[in-house]
RNA sequence: GGGCGAAUAACUCAGUUGGUAGAGUGCAACCCUUACAAGGUUGAAGUCACAGGUUCGAGUCCUGUCUCGCCCA
């Protein structure tokens, strides 16, 4: 490899990507075994819609799972990383039955077990799509293993399921009222509801009495509903009401006459007091109707369309209708007036076409007891949700859970496995299909038509994937799963049902830990829409700016928040530091050669590394802990922060200057030896660090390294504590920093006076302090490459050049010469801004330490530290005003 | 209506048991110094939304107010 050791001036990821890509599956990295002596870590991956196109949220989502990941196998575990993706039965259907459409065929034309075979013949062509999108961000999935929940498999787990819930009561078949979408024409779960304001009317309308003459004014948003009222509801309490002697009114367009029942659920504060009661199209009717035993209409039916309860009104769509009634009212003088109102209305999460509560026989699971197991699970801790906020949210949902509606009147997705005989009304829910009815031998049956929720299958993903009700290896290995990692947007529709079925069928929880992540927005905080026309596609960030630099976007803003703002500029920010690291790695690779470029440092004490080698070897072992205990604590921004501070502020700005001369052969050949070793160590150890953030370029610059064999994906993460010697020294680190200071103060003169960055300076310092002393001149020469210095002195007596600018550090003062080019105005200014500075943090430290009950009542330690401050801040300012006086008096 | 969350530099955001505010971008000045102009050096910039309270001490804890966002009904 080291013949090709030389890389390109930029850096490029074009090409790159996939070639490592290819080369990390052929060698088979991603692979999971199924039975290994090694650690287990598992994530499941949230499935996406097979139906999806990759957007910003899976991107970051996919982007920390391939960080812990690609973590967890250079730390030694054995990872599996289980991707797949979810059938989407209406979303599927829909796109299907619109593709037919446009050849002017409708699925009943088709059929369903053809409708079926076409859909199975979209998922080959275009279907999974999003799989390959997957993988040009760099997810390093155990591909050979990936899922979909109509497969076979999973299709058994889904039917065993349902025939155990079933047999446990724990599923059951009702009439009650759901949200059908008369569009989608299904039954959908509360959940799949989504509610916006709409700007409606309220509409009075007068219900003329039975027996005489006035009536009763009721308020309502959906007049056309007023169809299927069977009564008109009064609180008991209403004063307005006390002395009604009428029983019933009668419910104008039709002749019906209807009840006036009284209940304390009526809201007096609304409208009229006045409530009419549509028990068949609302639910809290619904539940007015149960308790007053009212008869249930359905004047809507199943396309939206009024019925022949609407009388002369059937066939009319249910919002023509609705204009329609009310212009029929107002002619007939019973409309008293209408007035604006905004009131939430429920449209279909697929389609957002407006829901319409509708009574209806569909399949629920009872989903209270379950509930109440996975509820249970966080709060014994078996799981834990991080941020831990979001339990209060899981638990809320679960506490108050509704029974979960699970059939769907579609076609697309596992079928209901329940036959019912024609003969003798038998109802078998069996998981092998009979072919004839168990109590008369009929074969005269039939199963049910409706398929199950798509989420149902979802909910058993983490143990269905892994081959339940077989007891695999797979399923010892790696259930529970270590973490699962997703938007808040599915904590109920998925986490909370996957917690309910893992828990009653594994008997165990699916997961240990749940990460919640923030969702994508763009650069203003909004939601992503195809509409708003603010999407940013992640493959395009991708073509423009590598996986890389997309991927340390991500996690440098995956901070525990709500969301993450994203936008092209920071993007570029990062791409920037992707080839600031490439340019380190050129650079590294000019001076490393096959033969003296061991990496391995087991001589550290020897005499020819310098303190900037000791310093970095102890910077590099700190960032590595910093980034492992991120990574470990969902703090992703944390652990990019801490390896993006070091590649670039520590090891490109400090370490690489300063090991330039040694590099460069200045310093002789032992210690251009050591430099090379450090670097080679340093850099070998930022790539393995980088690399479950940046996969592609860490790649790429590890195999242009002349001593390694083989992929980054079989190294180990650095560690600091299994050598002979520990390479983390604060003391080294202490000095480092003082000398860092020297360098920037002496630097600060130079800029703020103007001095040309070519011309060399004669600089004196002056310390009292012995260990600055020494610091000092061992690392003379290492203050003068920096500061670009041609003479560097130690003053023993204060004895300053004539004329000079100066600076204090520490117990240092730097005494730049300036001879015939010095402004004294502005080194009298430059003095001045400083000791302002320093005056005024010294005034507050003084003000706390002259307050008696803060030298009371402060601990110890704090009193301590300030005290050091006062007398730090009180020689700097001493020294500054001596030099600031020094140049008045030159002046004059 | 119930709940959750946010407000910190011009912008986007960090800030983990309370000890006196940081980063990236942007801005200004200077610099083609042999890894990198996708770069270097230096610099300017914040009453931490508002009002109270607890405390020796509050961006951080408590209460209230305002603005904005999200979820649920």
């Amino acid at each position: 490899m080291s013949s090709d050791s030389s890389l390109e001036k930029g850096y490029d990821p074009k090409g790159i990507e996939d070639k490592w890509y290819k080369y990390w599956l052929d060698r088979g990295f991603f692979e999971a075994a199924d039975k290994s002596d090694k650690q287990a870590y598992s994530i499941v991956i949230p499935p996406p819609n097979v139906t999806g196109v990759l957007h910003m949220g899976h991107a970051l989502n996919i982007t920390i799972q391939d960080i812990m990941c690609r973590f967890k196998r250079l730390c030694g575990c054995n990872v599996l990383w289980m991707p797949g993706t979810d059938h989407a039965g209406i979303a599927t259907q829909n796109i299907v039955e619109k593709n037919l459409a446009q050849k002017g065929i409708t699925r009943e034309q088709l059929g369903r077990e053809k409708f079926i075979e076409a859909v199975w013949e979209w998922r080959e062509q275009s279907g999974g799509a999003i799989i390959n999108q997957l993988k040009k961000i760099g997810a390093s999935c155990d591909w050979a293993r990936e899922r979909f929940t109509m497969d076979k498999g999973l299709s058994d787990a889904v039917r065993k399921v349902f025939v155990r819930l079933y047999k446990d009561n724990l599923i059951y078949q009702g009439q009650y009222i759901i949200n059908w979408c008369p569009r989608c024409r299904t039954a959908l779960a509360d959940l799949e509801v989504d509610h916006e304001e709409n700007d409606g009317f309220l509409y009075y309308i007068k219900y003329p009495f039975v027996n005489s003459t006035g009536g009763l004014v009721v308020a309502t948003t959906r007049p056309e509903t007023l169809f299927g009222d069977t009564a008109v509801a009064i609180n008991p309490d209403d004063e307005r009401y006390k002395n009604l002697e009428e029983k019933r009114v009668v419910l104008p367009l039709t002749n019906r006459i209807i009840p006036i029942i009284f209940d304390e659920y009526v809201d007096t504060k609304f409208g009229t007091g006045a409530l009419k009661v549509t028990p068949a199209h609302d639910p809290n009717d619904f539940n007015l109707g149960e308790k007053h035993s009212l008869e249930r209409l359905k004047v809507i039916d199943d396309d939206g369309n009024m019925n022949e309860n609407a009388g002369e009104y059937q066939g009319l769509d249910r919002f023509k209708c609705r204009t329609v009634a009310v212009e029929a009212l107002e002619k007939l003088g019973l409309l008293i007036k209408k007035e604006p109102l905004k009131n939430s209305v429920g449209h279909c999460y697929r389609c957002k076409t407006v829901v319409e509560p509708s009574l209806s026989r569909q399949w629920f699971v009872k989903a209270g007891p379950l509930a109440k197991v996975a509820a249970d699970a966080v709060r014994d801790g078996k799981t834990r949700i991080i941020p831990s906020n979001w339990a209060k949210t899981y638990f809320d949902w679960l506490d108050n859970i509704q029974d979960w509606c699970i059939s769907r009147q579609i076609w697309w997705g596992h079928r209901i496995p329940v036959w019912k005989c024609y003969t003798c009304g038998q109802v078998m829910v069996e998981e092998i299909d009979p072919d004839k009815c168990d109590a008369c031998s009929s074969s005269d049956i039939a199963q049910e038509t409706d398929v199950l929720d798509t989420w149902f299958s979802s909910a058993l993903w983490p143990f269905s994937t892994m081959g339940w009700p077989e007891e695999t290896d797979l399923l010892k290995t790696f259930y529970p799963t270590s973490a699962l990692v997703t938007g808040f947007d599915i904590l109920f529709f998925w986490v909370a049902r996957m917690m309910m079925m893992g828990t009653r069928f594994m008997g165990d929880v699916p997961f240990k830990d749940v990460y919640i992540h923030a969702l994508v927005r763009d650069e203003h905080g909004k939601k992503m829409s195809k509409s708003k026309g603010n999407v940013i596609d992640p493959l395009k960030i991708i073509d423009n700016y590598g996986a890389d630099a997309f991927r340390f976007t991500l996690a440098a803003f995956a901070a525990q928040g709500r969301d993450v703002r994203m936008s092209e500029e920071r993007v570029e920010g990062y791409r920037n530091f992707v080839n600031k690291l490439w340019n380190a790695a050129r650079f590294t690779l000019m001076h490393l050669k096959d033969s003296d470029s061991e990496s391995n440092i087991t001589n550290i004490e020897d005499k020819s590394y310098s303190i900037s080698e000791h310093w970095i070897l102890s910077r590099c072992a700190a960032t590595a802990e910093a980034v492992k205990s991120g990574i470990e604590n969902y703090r992703f921004n944390d652990a990019a922060s801490a390896i993006y501070q070091f590649v670039w502020h520590e090891f490109c700005d400090w370490y690489l200057e300063a090991a330039k001369p040694a590099l460069y052969e200045k310093e002789g050949q032992k210690r251009r030896d050591a430099s090379r070793t450090v670097l080679a160590r340093v850099l070998r150890d930022i790539l393995v660090m980088l690399h479950p953030f940046m996969p592609f370029v860490t790649e790429e610059i590890w195999q242009a390294l002349p001593t390694v064999n083989g992929s980054i994906m079989e190294a180990s993460f650095p560690e600091d504590n299994d050598s002979d010697y520990t390479f983390r020294n604060l003391q080294v680190e202490k000095n480092m920093e003082f000398i860092v200071a020297l360098i920037s103060g002496i630097r600060n003169i130079r800029g703020e006076m103007n001095i040309q960055p070519s011309l060399q300076l004669n600089v004196v310092l002056h310390t009292l302090d012995n260990s600055e002393k020494q610091l000092i001149t061992d690392n003379t020469s290492l203050i003068e490459n920096l500061s670009r210095l041609e003479t560097l002195n130690l003053s023993d007596n204060g004895e300053a050049p004539i004329s000079c600018a100066t600076g204090v550090v520490m117990g240092t003062t730097i005494y730049v010469s300036l001879k015939g080019v010095i402004d004294f105005d502005k080194e009298g200014q430059r003095l001045e801004k400083e000791l302002d500075k320093v005056t005024k943090e010294l005034i507050s430290i003084s003000k706390r330490l002259t307050n008696e009950s803060f030298l009371d009542k402060a601990p110890d330690d704090v009193v301590e530290k300030v005290k050091e401050q006062q007398i730090l801040l009180q020689e700097k300012s001493d020294k500054l005003t001596l030099n600031l006086n020094k140049i008045k008096q030159m002046k004059i």
